[in-house]
DNA sequence: GACCAGGCACATC
DNA sequence: GATGTGCATGGT
């Protein structure tokens, strides 16, 4: 089996085990930017409340993000984790995306991913991960999403070496799988459920795993 | 009480 | 360049 027949295995053993996991759980392209920042390392649970403290206040678009003052959205947040470091980041990225695209989703889907994507990594508080998250669960661009569960993912399955870095594993997928935006959607989300009930930093090799019959 | 969660920037060596 | 640290709430 090549890589690309063993992505795809997995992938299938996922998707047979979990069933589609319909992401981004977001009802508008701005939510799930919103989301993105309050996501980091946190878990979705405590992102929702944040969510819903913006939502019922009426603060969750980029528009209102970027009249709204920084202690009032650190403190509609709380629940999601760092919360002075998140309302920062939230208004850089606001205050950019009014400033060069007038907040209009609209205008954002008109430019070319590559462009997007190092616009987004120059907006400080914004990295790999989140700018593709962006760019794959917001706007559908054929963007592979790697995170913390990818990496323990491909190492355990001696896909990829120990030290790789972020860009070499996500060209490990993209290089080996057909460029689709709704695989990479469905493929990111099924390896963080994967990661949240199987793939603990402590258990590296979990006998209940359902990946665990000749992958591993 | 320890450990973890859908990261990132920055300091220091 | 690689290694370490602060950020912070809430669930298990």
């Amino acid at each position: 089996m090549n890589i690309g027949q063993r992505l795809l295995k997995i992938y299938k053993r996922l998707l047979d085990y979990f069933g589609t996991q319909n992401w981004w759980p977001g009802e508008t392209e701005e939510e799930i930017i919103i989301g993105a920042i309050l996501t980091q390392n946190t878990n979705w649970r405590n992102v929702e409340k944040a969510i819903s403290n913006l939502k019922n206040n009426g603060v969750l678009s980029i528009r209102e993000i970027d009249k709204t003052d920084i202690s009032t959205i650190a403190e509609l947040i709380k629940p999601s984790g760092y919360f002075n470091q998140k309302a920062k980041k939230l208004k850089k990225l606001s205050s950019f995306l009014m400033e060069h695209y007038d907040g209009d989703m609209d205008k954002l889907k008109s430019v070319s991913t590559e462009r997007l994507r190092s616009e987004l990594l120059s907006i400080n508080g914004i990295g790999a991960e989140t700018a593709d998250s962006i760019l794959l669960y917001a706007l559908e661009r054929p963007v592979f999403v790697v995170d913390a569960y990818s990496f323990r993912l491909a190492i355990r399955h001696n896909l990829i070496w120990e030290d790789a870095t972020y860009e070499e594993l996500q060209e490990l997928f993209t290089q080996n799988l057909p460029r689709d935006s709704s695989l990479y959607n469905e493929y990111h989300a099924l390896i963080v459920q994967l990661g949240k009930s199987f793939c603990k930093r402590k258990n590296p090799i979990c006998s209940s795993c359902p990946l665990n019959f000749d992958l591993h």
